[in-house]
DNA sequence: GCGGGTAGCGTTTTT
DNA sequence: CGCTACCCGC
């Protein structure tokens, strides 16, 4: 046994509970630990790598440890640096993803790949996928690129391969995913490119094929630990039975009440059954809340005990009482934004909170701009979780592909984007050409570019351009050998008269300068960091890191600004003030989730998710009526708020709701309204000119609004209610002979024939209809009334 | 080949 | 409402 270094393991483990305690002197075998919300999992990891590595004499590369985020990756390592007083070096700590590619720069020829292969985010991926299918003259008009693209990614990450996918295709659908599906998979492979699902299913396929990697892998991690395993999925679950599957030592920490990734093919059951397939596995508990305070846990537990799926746990505070959680029903979304902007202002001037103790949470992120709008009026500083990721801005997209280019010239989808920028007189033509003959010759874009034999048959204004643009990709390769990624940026970027061209484009260029500077001042850093230990290129390097970031990774914790940001992107933090929004019947939960009871379930996981982030103070916000697609909607409290009695929170309403709200949300929490159907719902008129087609009350679940009585469970998602003011009416008069529809009705369309109307939403001139056409290459189409030049009564 | 104009569409959630 | 993906005219 090696001499144990210094670390004052008495200090380290000083005020850990018994259940702490356990997890972190836990030896060898393979353990769960069932952590729930803010019951110091985060230590508890840090701790038992820290205590394995400075008392037990592991070694730091005999250790895998996974986390969720990148960020919480960097914020491990530092602590156990600390713990140890130096770095573990050699430790493999990082994202699934990461990890994945990580391992697959090593062992790329197994799969088919080189060491250099480009990872294609969702955008690159669809746009192979749009190429799969024009070749296999499968129109998108007729399936969705997206939806094939979802299907086969969901395919990959419950490990079915393109052959077995194929064999139980059934449908049109499934048939064509399937081919589309075989495609992909040897473009991805002539493109030297991988997907981010495939950073998963490589490494997997590689470990299983190869029994001396496997017995490499299985020899070298003594210790695997993964957290928010409640979170993997089928994939994910088998890269850690695999590099765990020689010693065993695999503990896993998560909490299924937090499951909520299950639309990311993450599999609650992973957790429920963790014993079947680590057999003996030893289970911790940690029910010992050291996060909220006792009413916020109160509610937590309320919300939570409505499901079902799940272990059963329940948190107890060790926080002394608080504040009570509050509840507040706005008027819609612009009232609740300014009551979050006005409380938050409130409470910072009568105590010592700053912003950044406050965060908002919502279910959707087009939710932020209403929270944004309010904040930016008053001048309060925030800060954006997730939403638009830098590298998805077209600038930034526009520069990256020169730079993918560079590391990779296989990489057919960098070269069709950089191409064309700036406009080089390169279009269609030029390109169609090359790519017949690249996929004639099997060769990339590229390389075909360049063959003097192809190029004499374009027009001589498109050769000179092609040309220099070649000739830019060779030498910037020839220059990305022993240069900084931030001097081949500024390289690049000078060559192409980058700056120039995004002048040229008006106001909104100049905040695209100053995206490419960030870029390259981010870059310069990146040379800083070292590569990684498989001799990857700094260029390699600053590539992969910047397709793996998620927008949480870049959150500031220092910055003095309130945060806002989605549930899903709080999973882990935590913050004094805190206010979950938006809870309405049909945004959360989702309409869409609530039909089926496990969708719903983890509606309802992502709500104790965002319960759980607040430390001390929680308001829950509702609208009354929220404009959504530009479209006013008005809602009905959220089923969740059931739970939500009197004595777990207190009720308040903001003054514009009092005023010039309905009153319909008196019924939260069930209790009986004894407000009759105001059936100004019911009978509100739907016609482009604002006259009286009447619809059927019953194709809108509006009928049950304002009746107090039905305002739970089973009145259908009222969220899709089309908001008709019946006071002051607009002054939309248009033409009063305009025509009149209502659902149901049979119309003929001039290019699409007749179809039956299924939907009439908006009104005025946004009036839409939606109409299932009776052709059906046609389908279910929506269409602007005012422009749609409808007849009717065609039967 | 390009740019303006617009019809159509979309909102879950993210590595 | 705001974005994109096409269509069309130049």
């Amino acid at each position: 046994m090696p001499a144990a270094p210094a670390l004052d393991l008495e200090a380290l483990t000083r005020g850990l509970n018994p259940g702490q305690r356990e997890a972190v002197f836990h030896d060898d075998g393979p353990a769960l630990v069932l952590a729930g919300a803010g019951s110091g999992k985060t230590r508890v990891l840090t701790t038992r790598i820290a205590r394995l590595i400075g008392d037990r004499g592991v070694a730091p590369h005999e250790i895998l440890s996974v986390t969720f985020t990148n960020k919480a990756a960097g914020e491990m390592r530092a602590r156990i640096a600390k713990f140890l007083g130096h770095e573990p070096k050699g430790m493999w700590c990082g994202t699934f993803h990461a990890l994945g590619a990580r391992m697959l720069r090593g062992v790329a020829p197994i799969v088919g790949r080189e060491q250099n292969f480009t990872i294609y985010d969702e955008d690159d991926t669809i746009g192979a996928v749009k190429r799969v299918m024009e070749r296999r003259k499968l129109s998108p008009t007729q399936f969705a690129p997206k939806a094939i693209l979802s299907a086969i990614s969901s395919a990959k990450n419950a490990l079915v391969s393109p052959s077995e996918y194929a064999r139980t295709a059934r449908d049109t659908f499934t048939t064509a995913v399937a081919g589309v599906y075989t495609d992909l998979e040897h473009a991805l492979q002539q493109a030297n490119a991988v997907t981010f699902d495939d950073l998963l299913v490589l490494p997997v396929r590689a470990l299983e094929q190869d029994e001396a990697l496997r017995a490499h892998y299985q020899r070298r991690f003594k210790y695997v630990l993964v957290d928010e395993y409640q979170d993997t999925n089928a994939a994910q679950f088998r890269f850690v039975q695999l590099m765990g599957g020689g010693y065993r030592n695999v503990m896993v920490v998560g909490d299924d009440d937090q499951s909520i990734y299950g639309w990311r093919g993450a599999d609650i059951r992973n957790i429920l059954d963790f014993e079947r397939a680590f057999p003996g596995a030893r289970i911790v508990r940690l029910e010992e809340n050291y996060r909220s305070t006792p009413n916020i846990l109160a509610l937590a537990n309320a919300v939570i005990a409505e499901n079902t799926e799940r272990r059963g746990k329940t948190l107890r505070a060790t926080r002394p009482a608080g504040e009570t959680v509050t509840l507040v029903e706005t008027l819609d979304e612009r009232d609740e934004a300014d009551f979050i902007a006005d409380t938050i202002t409130a409470r910072m001037s009568r105590s010592d909170l700053s912003r950044r103790d406050c965060a908002v949470l919502y279910r959707t992120n087009a939710q932020s701009r209403a929270i944004e709008d309010s904040f930016r009026r008053r001048n309060i500083p925030y800060r954006l979780v997730g939403a638009v990721r830098f590298y998805d801005r077209r600038e930034i997209r526009d520069i990256m592909a020169y730079l993918k280019l560079v590391a990779n010239p296989a990489d057919d989808e960098a070269f069709r984007r950089a191409v064309n920028v700036p406009k080089r007189g390169l279009g269609d033509a030029t390109i169609t050409l090359l790519v017949e003959r690249a996929q004639r010759e099997g060769v990339p874009l590229l390389t075909i570019a360049s063959r003097i034999d192809v190029v004499a048959e374009l027009r001589p204004a498109a050769r000179t351009a092609l040309a220099d643009f070649v000739s830019l990709v060779q030498r910037l390769r020839t220059a990305a050998v022993d240069s900084a990624v931030d001097e081949l940026l500024r390289d690049l970027a000078a060559s192409i008269k980058y700056a120039d061209h995004l002048r040229a484009e008006g106001p909104e260029g100049q905040e695209r300068i100053e995206n490419v500077r960030e870029l390259i001042a981010g870059a310069a850093e990146v040379v800083a960091d070292e590569g990684g230990e498989v001799g990857l290129t700094p260029l390699d390097h600053f590539l992969q890191s910047s397709t793996l970031v998620a927008g949480i990774d870049k959150l500031d914790p220092n910055a003095d600004a309130v945060t806002c940001m989605t549930m899903h992107n709080a999973k882990g933090l935590e913050f004094p003030l805190v206010f979950v929004s938006g809870l309405e019947d049909g945004l959360f939960p989702l309409a869409r989730a609530a039909e089926d009871p496990s969708q719903l379930e983890e509606e309802r996981r992502l709500f104790y998710v965002g319960i759980t982030r607040a430390e001390t103070k929680l308001y829950l916000t509702c609208a009354e009526q929220r404009r959504r697609n530009g479209e006013m909607m008005f809602s009905m409290p959220s089923r969740f708020l059931k739970q939500v009695t009197i004595s777990l929170a207190e009720r308040q309403k903001t003054a514009r709701a009092k005023t010039e709200g309905r009153g319909g949300f008196a019924s939260i929490g069930g209790t009986q309204s004894s407000r009759d159907s105001d059936d100004s719902w019911g009978r509100s008129s739907y016609s482009a000119g604002g006259g009286g087609a009447k619809r059927p009350a019953s194709q809108y679940g509006s009928a049950s609004y304002g009746a107090g009585s039905t305002a739970f469970g089973k009145s259908a998602g009222s969220f899709s209610t089309p908001a008709r003011r019946d006071r002051p009416t607009e002054p939309e008069d248009e033409s009063q002979d305009a025509p009149l529809f209502a659902v149901g009705e049979k119309v003929r369309h001039a290019k699409f024939g007749s179809g039956t109307i299924a939907e009439l939403t908006g009104s005025g001139r946004d009036l839409k209809v939606r109409i299932d056409f009776e052709d059906e290459e046609i389908g279910r189409k929506t269409l602007v009334l005012a422009q749609a030049k409808l007849e009717r009564g065609w039967e």
